[in-house]
RNA sequence: GCGGGAGUAGCUCAGUUGGUAGAGCGUCAGCCUUCCAAGCUGAAUGUCGCCGGUUCGAACCCGGUCUCCCGCUCCA
């Protein structure tokens, strides 16, 4: 068999894993961090994967749009995560919630106050801080100088020290808890009203200086409202104050009665949803990982009280399962546990991947217990309640999150896939290697030439498959340059119609990794393509 | 938002002390018919990121602005 070729490839990893401490060495020398992320995006754009917003107009900052190849590799990744969630799984059902929502929604979800920070400037040190958390600190310290006074004086008066007593009489003491008392009470009203400049003013007051450059340089007071406004109703008079969602999941949650009632779901059960959010981040940067406009896949599952620890152990290892499928090694995910968490959480962990820049959040799992709902109930008056034949009572029930960003995930396949490989002859090849089952094009077909009537034997195969899958055709220029586009577009593989298959109906299809051919019949090519291709082969040993 | 770097053809870049823009690759058409990019011929493509200023004249000097990258900050 002429045609199989032997290549021995030094293959440099973008993603860098699977090296040899030799070839790591090398790499690490070769290229930064930096210039491997830029070959991901000089790559993305120029592939036609992904490109600034507004182009023509300089782009729109921190917003990008999704290319003919990339509308392909993103579509492919959401349907891997629906079916994955919601047609392998029976008590999992869909939801598609509008991005509008009734504005009472963020203020039981919490997002009106949490997404609200007064942000100051040091103007020496250049740092950045939340201004009320400059005035807790400050109170933090008079608590400790309280603190102090009171061991002196259990020092002082030994056994007979009565600590109630002491801190209720001592006037330094009292002292120092009305001053914190009043601090907070004042910065508490002024938030309230949004009284930015009295925060300022009370920092002047308090002399609170930068822990860095200790200086009481201080720049106004600004509020950031990470959620971004719009208004309902075209006339200004007679508009609602809207919110653009910043997350998903609340549209999952004031949905939960009607799933569970009218798609009569018994705990334990999930309701997935994919769309867009908006968040209007204070710095958004690193390409497509933080975007302003983003798309999540998001699963709330609804479960019994009590039960939240074995279920959130499910679905860490579920979710896991799902990344590795795709085959882009183990040692490239890891836990990251929250130690710090959310209003809504008991327990939170994230799945990060190793992005060129580092491991990064790309999947949040997170144990919501009942707030949400709970939330809900409170805010809607309205009852947000399971009746569990099994414990013959009704409750509010417990919930456990796993939450994706769309465009992290299109980030780490892009970005781990790229990479480029120095060939036996010296040569270099640049290749996308996507899981077959995500790649924009399943399959090209190329006639050898342009004549003998190979094009049209090439025309009747794409006009075969086409049904089943995204097939290309390309005829121009030699066929190894044409197999070299289709490697940088992550083509899994090529079909090439040539001389013999006038005589014998037999085509080579052509490995994207391996490079490697084989002959094949055409009447098999759609089955053996779209085995190789399928979502059932990628995901069954999940 | 602050600091640093960058912006010239689709991509990578060159462009002398200011004198009205070039290469390679790619793209398209044709030739050749060849199984792993870089054979031959021809063609298209730029208000040199945008706006303003200085100048007889600006890709180049000055000011502003937009966008991207890196660091800090932020990230329910």
């Amino acid at each position: 068999n002429e045609h199989l070729h032997k290549i021995n490839k030094k293959r440099t990893h973008w993603g860098c894993l699977s090296l040899t401490i030799y070839e790591k060495k090398r790499y690490f020398c070769a290229m930064s961090t930096t210039d491997q992320f830029k070959k991901v995006i000089a790559h993305a754009k120029e592939y036609g994967f992904v490109f600034p917003s507004s182009d023509v107009y300089d782009g729109l900052s921190a917003v990008y749009d999704y290319g003919q190849q990339g509308v392909l590799l993103k579509n492919n990744i959401r349907n891997y995560w629906w079916k994955a969630m919601v047609q392998l799984n029976e008590n999992i059902v869909g939801l598609d919630a509008a991005i509008f929502m009734h504005p009472t929604t963020w203020k039981a979800s919490g997002h009106v106050d949490a997404f609200n920070d007064p942000l100051i400037d040091n103007k020496d040190s250049k740092k950045r801080y939340r201004a009320d958390v400059l005035i807790e600190d400050y109170v933090a310290k008079l608590d400790a100088k309280i603190e102090k006074e009171v061991n002196k004086a259990a020092k002082r008066f030994g056994d007979a020290f009565d600590k109630e007593q002491f801190v209720s009489t001592n006037p330094r003491v009292l002292g120092y808890k009305e001053q914190g008392s009043a601090i907070l009470t004042r910065m508490g009203q002024s938030l309230e009203k949004e009284d930015l400049a009295d925060i300022k003013a009370l920092i002047e007051e308090l002399e609170i200086v930068c822990p860095v450059s200790g200086s009481k340089n201080w720049t106004d007071v600004k509020q950031f409202n990470l959620m971004f406004g719009t208004k309902l109703g075209a006339s200004a008079e007679h508009s609602t104050d809207l919110y653009l969602r910043p997350e998903t999941a609340q549209g999952i949650f004031v949905n939960f009665l009607n799933v569970q009632k009218t798609g009569r779901m018994k705990l334990p059960f999930g309701i997935a949803q994919t769309g867009k959010a908006f968040r209007n981040e204070i710095v958004a940067r690193q390409f497509i990982f933080r975007m302003r406009e983003f798309e999540q896949m998001e699963m709330q599952f609804f479960i019994p009280p009590g039960s939240q620890k074995e279920w959130y152990a499910h679905w860490k290892e579920a979710r896991l399962k799902w990344h590795l499928s795709l085959g882009m090694g183990e040692d490239n995910y890891r836990f990251h546990d929250h130690d710090k968490l959310a209003h809504y959480a008991d327990a939170a962990c994230d799945i990060e991947f190793r992005f060129p820049f580092g491991f990064k959040e790309l999947e949040g799992i997170h144990s919501r217990t009942d707030f949400d709902l709970g939330s809900h109930e409170k805010y809607s008056g309205k009852k947000l309640q399971y009746f569990d034949p099994e414990r013959g009572e009704s409750y509010v029930p417990y919930v456990l999150e796993t939450s994706i960003g769309l465009d992290r995930m299109f980030l780490a396949v892009f970005s781990h896939s790229l990479q480029e490989e120095t060939l036996e002859d010296g040569s270099s090849r640049t290749v996308l290697r996507l899981p077959p089952v995500l790649a924009p094009t399943k399959v090209a077909v190329l006639p050898l030439v342009k004549k003998d009537g190979l094009p049209d034997i090439a025309r009747q195969i794409v006009d075969a498959l086409k049904w089943d899958m995204e097939v290309a055709y390309d005829e121009k220029d030699a066929v190894g340059r044409r197999y070299r586009r289709q490697d940088a577009l992550g083509t899994p593989f090529c079909v090439t119609v040539d001389h013999q298959t006038l005589e014998d109906q037999t085509v080579t299809l052509r490995h994207r990794d391996s490079m490697v051919q084989e002959r094949i019949a055409i009447s098999e090519l759609g089955t053996v393509v779209g085995d190789a291709v399928s979502v059932k082969k990628a995901l069954a040993n999940c």
